[in-house]
DNA sequence: TTGTTAATGGAAACCATATTCAATAAGGAG
DNA sequence: CTCCTTATTGAATATGGTTTCCATTAACAA
């Protein structure tokens, strides 16, 4: 039962118990596991990084506390069309981390890309806008993602 | 069991036959519900349609179908994240028909738009070089897709 | 018409995720 | 620190869309 330094907490703590949610050892290790991975993890992926240091943790929490973490916009929660979902904490909360993903379509590696960003918020704005109006629909966010053949794949690749 | 007027062949059957498949009657039922519904239907929905005319037709040769249409370029398959696939005919092969989808987070409703398509065929023109350029790779396709509110769940919509 | 073999449907398997429920522990009150 | 309330937990089970199995059927080339 490991004990927490007095006075130091992470920064999502405060969100966390602002929502009436309690912290536990495995909530802990969860958001421990996403902040240090920097990558995009499924619940599996989680579980297991999760388990090898606290086998006590089971998979269905990890599935519950993702739910809330997604809900309290401190990771993101994607689908790159393989069948299962991937997580990835939010490095900045106000959006300066904005960026989307390329994605092979041959071995699932993922890559975040934030060039051309700007544009493409430009570009968006207008769109939105002009969707809102003629649709009168309200716009919340966006998925974009391109896929392809990676580097690796891109030679060699096995049809398809 | 049905039979043709001699000589008329819908416009799918070279592709399909061209690429080794054989042309069954449930096939040109699911390419007929496809083709009529122009929506974005489940592969339950479908089935239901097909099944209501031709009760022999079970839900495994629809996804069968399904897969080999997706394959053949003759359907687009889509996931709007309800957790069912949704298809749609392909009207035109050589991709005028490009457009994208508004979704809305309420009612699952889904609205396709066109408009903007051309700035943003440009955008991506750009950026799709740029980033094959930066990370070596080979964009073959890509989802673009606007979460919100639609008309009807905008003003009074429950909360979420 | 016939023969080869792709296609079929119904049942069962799959698999990520959700739900149930009795046991546990977080954390506010005292 | 101790107690008490109740959110949280893990294991088992359910769920639901999609896939696979396999014996039977039918498309279509010859
Ligand atoms: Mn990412
Ligand atoms: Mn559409
Ligand atoms: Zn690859
Ligand atoms: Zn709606």
């Amino acid at each position: 039962m490991p004990r927490r330094a007095r006075g130091v907490y992470p920064w999502w703590h405060g969100r966390f118990r602002g929502f009436g949610h309690r912290i536990t050892l495995g909530r802990e290790a969860i958001l421990d596991v996403l902040i240090k991975a920097n990558k995009h993890l499924s619940a599996e992926d989680i579980y297991m990084k999760v388990h090898s240091v606290y086998p006590s943790v089971g998979l269905t929490t990890v599935y519950r506390t993702l739910e809330i973490l997604v809900k309290l916009g401190i990771i993101y929660k994607f689908d790159f069309g393989d069948g299962r979902a991937r997580y990835e904490i939010v490095k900045d909360p106000k959006g300066v981390d904005h960026h989307h993903h390329l994605i092979c379509s041959n071995c699932n590696r993922v890559i975040d890309y934030t060039e051309f960003i700007d544009d493409e918020v430009e570009l968006f704005k207008r769109t939105e806008e002009g969707l809102a109006k003629k649709y009168d629909f309200k716009i919340t966010n966006h998925l974009i993602q391109f896929y392809g053949l990676c580097k690796e794949c891109s030679g060699k690749n096995k049809g398809f």
